[in-house]
DNA sequence: ATTAGTTTGTGAATTACTTCACAAGCATGA
DNA sequence: TCATGCTTGTGAAGTAATTCACAAACTAAT
């Protein structure tokens, strides 16, 4: 298949959480139109967005709700579950065990990790601190999809690496820094300081 | 001045901060290629984001470490201190408040708000938790630059009126919707669902 | 002073992404 | 059955972002 850009991948995230709104009102169908607005995108820009992978529209009326929720579901990777592991049992990744979004897109949270000795061991949000050093031999027993990275700038190389021996093909990464992983190993990033940054841009440079 | 792409201004924020990390081992200067190297870009891309603002190199030796890093917190407005406010004193408000790099960046957690009765009053990380009604009439006297909105799905479409009446011009938006502002309103979105999705798009689509 | 070796800054070329615009398909009503 | 109205799917056109490639500027060495 044809390399797919972030932004229509991000689009049609952003698409399907519309149609399950929209499911739950009770509407049968929507149009192109309907769902740029709702997206502040264009009409042609969605139905581009979708001809990459089909096409499921009736001309003349629109797009079924239901089918085509299923449908982004499907390219979405959200029909079967993932097994996820957090790196890092601090702050940021006790709020992400919590979040209830997690579990109700498929993202089931397996297994944590740390570096710190203290707190290995510990009970944590219903599982038990292990050590990264164990994350290769865990992951042999365990198929695990995703890592995520919550871990502070210092220690996050080696945390990586240990990640990507471990043969994990997929990593959210909340550490500020760039990771340098193999070309197969996808990596999102999210950085606070980068997104205040841009706010602060936007700010200083406005009107200009 | 031209309209410069997100993406730039992502890129600055990322020289920048591997900037700081050079400038504390004490390197002296940095060619667009080795920067390009920590960015995983390439020094064609460093060299045309640094030229939309001037000219910041020497030809033969490369940029100055601590004059670029000035001249891009400059850029990015890093100068002066923004006043920042929560709205949502919920789990991710909290992490939010408590995050060190808030502050280190000069974006100071000045006042929180909610809607729910039970919380507003409260002592809450150092401040009282507000009513978010108080808003327009507090952003009188004080003034706020960015408002990070933290608040479920359902609330967050009157907050967000609330806040643009406020005449506060940057969002930075944890809640899963699309926002809909004025032109002159920046909006950042994080989504963990979108990451988390852009990430199982891409292990369902592995090698196609 | 001259030369060799670097590295910037930037038009030009290329590649990627978005928007336009319209034929084709479907529903509805006469 | 035919006409009307609407909406999709998609090449073509247009716009934006990235990469190429090279002259110009600087350092260091001879």
């Amino acid at each position: 298949m044809k390399r797919i850009a972030e932004s229509t991948v991000r689009r049609l995230s952003l698409y399907l959480s519309f149609l399950e709104g929209i499911e739950r009102q009770g509407l049968r169908t929507i149009s192109s139109d309907e769902l740029a607005q709702l997206g502040g995108t264009t009409s042609a820009q969605v139905r581009k967005d979708l001809s990459l992978f089909g096409s499921f529209g009736k001309r003349g009326l629109g797009y079924s709700v239901p089918e085509l929720s299923e449908k982004l579901r499907q390219i979405l990777g959200l029909g079967k579950q993932w097994q996820v592991c957090i790196i890092g049992a601090g702050k940021i990744g006790a709020a992400l065990a919590r979040y209830r979004g997690f579990a109700e897109r498929g993202f089931i949270v397996t297994a944590v990790y740390d570096i710190d000795e203290a707190k290995i061991g510990k009970r944590w949000e219903s599982l038990t601190v292990r050590s990264v050093s164990e994350l290769e031999k865990d992951a042999a027993k365990q198929d695990f999809d995703i890592a995520v990275v919550a871990t502070p700038a210092e220690s996050t190389p080696s945390v990586v690496k240990q990640v990507v021996r471990a043969g994990i093909k997929a990593i959210l990464n909340f550490a500020p820094i760039q990771l340098s992983v193999p070309a197969d190993v996808t990596v999102r990033t999210v950085n606070m300081a980068m997104e205040l940054e841009g706010l602060s841009f936007a700010l200083a440079n406005r009107g200009e």
